[in-house]
DNA sequence: ATGACAGATCAAATCTGA
């Protein structure tokens, strides 16, 4: 089985480049995150002419996460159980769904803003509901794994120059923090092999040739637990896909499981 | 083998992203 994710930067403007992804990459579940798209808008009937069911949790102009399976679902989740709102909305940021006997969430973790920030603790709260999440489902005989845009690199050798980021979200160690937290409960980091270069970015900055220059970032993340950890056969980042006019900013990270 | 932000929004300037 092959599982990928995949931040698409608005699934409206992406659909072209989307659907010919699906078609040569051939996953069986896509987990998408950034759909900026509303609910009635979701493009559900071009899906399913390629052979997707979709479970979609939708905000609209922002956010947006979607899990895609060509290999069935079962118990959708359009919502993270005990997830906090910022500025009294509860924001599209997750969906989750059990496909071909493996359970996956599709999850857009908030971006943080600046430190100190509010939106910054509100970060370190929803990481601490998806890993309430984490605990409950974690380390059973089911093949279980968080996937999506993480908005943390896991580690100083993510950045492709700390510097930049020195007093900046993304690295600090209360957010790495709560990354040991979901290792805590049960999950790893499943590290995918770079098709170039020696660090598997999965973002890089529309700006000032960033994507070029390898200036990237990896903090599209795939976290397994033993189950899910055992069945990998391979996992690497489709950087092709991030290449040309009208990419997404992010890349596919693409998982090859034994299951 | 890659190119100097992009997308969504009551439509132009602003917000968001990281």
């Amino acid at each position: 089985m092959r599982i990928a994710t995949w931040n698409i930067n608005s699934i409206t403007a992406r659909l072209p480049r989307l659907t010919q992804w699906l078609e040569t990459a051939q996953p069986d579940v896509l987990c998408l995150q950034e759909l900026k798209v509303s609910e009635e808008a979701f493009p559900g009937d071009e899906l399913r002419a390629l052979g997707y069911e979709s479970v979609v949790n939708a905000g609209g102009r922002w956010n947006g996460a979607a899990v895609l399976s060509r290999v069935g679902v079962e118990d959708p989740a359009t919502a993270l159980p005990e997830a906090p709102g910022y500025e009294g909305v509860v924001e599209a940021r997750a969906a989750g769904a059990t496909c071909g006997g493996v359970r996956v969430w599709s999850v857009y973790v908030p971006n943080g803003r600046e430190v100190g920030h509010p939106h910054y603790e509100y970060k370190l709260e929803w990481l601490a509901a998806l890993r309430a999440t984490a605990e409950k489902s974690a380390g059973g005989p089911q093949p279980f794994a968080i996937l999506g845009d993480f908005n943390i690199a896991p580690a100083d050798a993510d950045v492709w120059d700390l510097a930049e980021f020195e007093g900046a979200t993304h690295v600090t160690q209360r957010e790495r923090e709560a990354l040991a937290a979901l290792e805590g409960a049960g999950l790893k980091d499943i590290y995918p092999r770079p098709l170039k270069y020696d660090v598997p970015f999965t973002y890089w900055d529309y700006r000032q040739l960033c994507f070029p220059k390898n200036r990237g970032m990896r903090i599209d993340l795939v976290y397994g637990d033993e189950a899910f950890g055992a069945a990998v056969r391979d996992a690497y980042v489709d950087r092709e896909a991030r290449k040309g006019k009208g990419a997404s900013d992010h890349a596919p990270v693409v998982v090859d499981l034994d299951v």
